[in-house]
DNA sequence: GCCGTTTTCGGCCCGACTGTTTTCAGTCG
């Protein structure tokens, strides 16, 4: 990993080297809070707003003052950043081999059984042990037995290549289902999905369902034997787990009513950032658990959320902010961000029609968007260059603006922007003339194709796009596909101060699998001035309400009303143009 | 490894479930 390379490592690379110090560490059976204080610095490092150098070139903001980062850390965290190494981790890499990391990933293994299966059986792989499992000789060894055998089998056969995660939105369409199969339960009063889906992660690895109920037995049932539920994972008095058909685990958890906010802020996690709120209730002489606030044995709080962050001197804090990236520490200091939501929304800048790759026309799109109430839309229909949308030249867009100025003429509420999204070829130019570009009343621009250019020419590449005059919004920056394409490589510091300083809006864009930019780099770019739009990128009517996906993204990038331009009046919007 | 209205050592969030154990360890969230 550590290869030569130039200028300092990106923060998410270091972070990710922490982590594996932590991970190699757990097998290494060292001290658990310091294998945990290696994974909190991780974290943090994962939640600073600018890069790791810069940070620490400010005398005020010494990696040693972040919280949870010591001496050590700072000098393991420095040299991590300049070289991408150092010598613990040599160390540790040295002693352990990545395929005995792996073993770490398979459900119901620790270090504990990791070593104990090395020092017996020679497991030092995956494949080591799926050879052990065949050969039955995993219950030899002592602590585990056949019944433990077999679980391991049926978790090597369901998942053989890793716990899969699974898009937040097609996870939506399950935690739904379940839901409201659990809401028509005899005694049930309350159901909620927790867990990163409730603070808007944009992957899910499992659901956490959250009931209050009167009889836990028959919403447990109710449960297992729910439709599409394909195993039965364990269970209990007071929840179960389960695998879907879809491969997605689900986790049920039933509390009585007067615990329903402390489980649901225990639920909703994170786990870094609920510690954190149990230690603040340690320092009050409190205890916090899924059932309450206890001073004692007196139970002092827990019925609803709020009354778990009172409890600990906290305004409640919303649950996209929960990740222990600051939120905390905003909340005392009363400068929690006053978060965008849906409802704020007065506009869409970005669909597509059948005049390119959407599958719904004009008009059916236009109407689906009146129904939303919003105030304005922007029709972004594609180029030429994106030859699989079939996008339209100059005369097409000339054609399409004239339909346009006529249903603009016969609806009075609702504004139908002309607009276009108009791809960046590989030099940086347009695919449009600048003559075709003028006519348009917002152009939003974004990058189809050499995605791979190395970090330099792609910079290059995207901020000559943010010069050219016309170009008012930048449409998924960074080009990723979750799970199957990353972010371009480029200066993205660069990109925003470039945005920032022409008055280029940078998208958030909502389609599941795009989500970009995403939290972090939403966070970044505000703090650099930049101001953002969210677009559902609809390709059919239905796809419209996708934009709720962007807005949960952007949420969990602090980012505010004031900073998302299609939450600004139409006039505001038109007035705010680069060219206005 | 961090940290201090338990300050430089001795703590560090808290509980559920499973399996193998004969009283609890390991794992997970």
């Amino acid at each position: 990993m550590a290869s030569s390379r130039d200028g300092p490592l990106p923060n998410t690379d270091v972070a990710r080297l922490l982590r594996e110090i932590g991970d190699l560490l757990e097998l290494d059976q060292a001290n658990p809070f310091r294998i945990r204080a290696y994974r909190n610095a991780a974290r943090v490092i994962d939640g600073l707003t600018e890069p790791i150098a810069v940070v620490d070139a400010n005398p005020e903001t010494l990696l040693e003052e972040l919280p949870g980062i010591g001496e050590d850390l700072a000098h393991t965290i420095r040299q991590l950043a300049a070289t991408g190494g150092v010598a613990l981790l040599t160390r540790l890499r040295r002693r352990i081999s990545p395929d005995e990391l792996e073993l770490l990933q398979i459900r119901g293994l620790g270090p504990k059984r990791i070593r104990a299966l090395k020092s017996g059986l020679g497991v030092r792989s995956v494949a080591d042990l799926r050879r052990a499992l065949e050969e039955e000789t995993v219950r030899t060894v002592p602590g585990l037995g056949a019944r433990s055998e077999a679980k391991l089998r049926a978790e090597l056969s369901a998942r053989p290549t890793g716990p899969p995660r699974m898009l937040r939105a097609t996870a939506a369409h399950y935690a739904s289902l379940l839901a409201d199969h659990l809401r028509a339960v005899d005694g049930v009063r309350q159901v909620e999905v927790a867990g990163s889906f409730r603070r808007g992660r944009e992957t899910v690895g499992d659901l956490d369902l959250l009931v209050s109920a009167t009889t836990p037995a028959k919403v447990i049932r109710a449960f297992t034997e729910a439709q599409g539920v394909r195993e039965l994972l364990q269970q209990g008095d007071t929840g179960a787990s389960v695998r879907l058909d879809a491969g997605l685990q689900v986790d049920l958890r039933v509390v009585p009513a007067e615990s329903f906010g402390a489980a649901l802020y225990y639920f909703t996690g994170s786990k870094a950032h609920n510690i954190a709120i149990r230690r603040l209730g340690q320092e009050r002489g409190l205890k916090i658990n899924e059932y309450g606030v206890f001073r004692g044995s007196r139970r002092i709080g827990g019925r609803t959320e709020r009354e778990v962050a009172k409890a600990v001197g906290l305004p409640w804090i919303p649950p996209e902010l929960r990740e222990d990236h600051g939120e905390i520490e905003a909340a005392r200091a009363g400068t929690l961000p006053g978060l965008v939501s849906i409802e704020d929304l007065r506009g869409d800048l970005q669909m597509h029609t059948t005049s390119s790759d959407g599958r719904d026309d004009l008009e059916t799109m236009v109407r689906a968007a009146a129904t939303k109430g919003y105030a304005y839309v922007a029709i972004t229909d594609h180029s030429p260059a994106v030859r699989v949308t079939r996008g339209l030249d100059a005369a097409g867009f000339r054609t399409q603006g004239a339909a346009i100025d006529r249903l603009n003429a016969k609806r009075g509420r609702m504004r139908v922007l002309k607009s276009v999204e108009v791809d960046i070829l590989a030099d940086g130019s347009l695919d449009l003339d600048d003559r075709s570009l003028a006519r348009f009343d917002i152009v939003t621009a974004s990058i189809h194709s050499a995605f791979e250019l190395p970090a330099d020419r792609q910079t290059r590449r995207i901020v000559r796009a943010l010069k050219h005059p016309a170009v008012q919004v930048l449409a998924h920056p960074t080009g990723r596909l979750i799970g199957e394409r990353g972010s371009m490589n480029a200066n993205w510091d660069q990109v925003f101060r470039a945005a920032a300083e022409q008055g280029v809006w940078l998208e958030v864009n909502g389609q599941p699998s795009r989500l970009d930019l995403d939290d972090a780099a939403s966070r970044r770019a505000v703090s650099l001035g930049v101001t953002l739009t969210i677009g559902s990128d609809a390709h059919s009517a239905a796809e419209l309400d996708g934009i709720r996906w962007g807005v949960d993204q952007a949420r969990r990038g602090w980012v505010s009303k004031a900073s998302v331009a299609n939450t600004w009046p139409l006039a505001t919007l038109l007035r705010r143009r680069r060219r206005s």
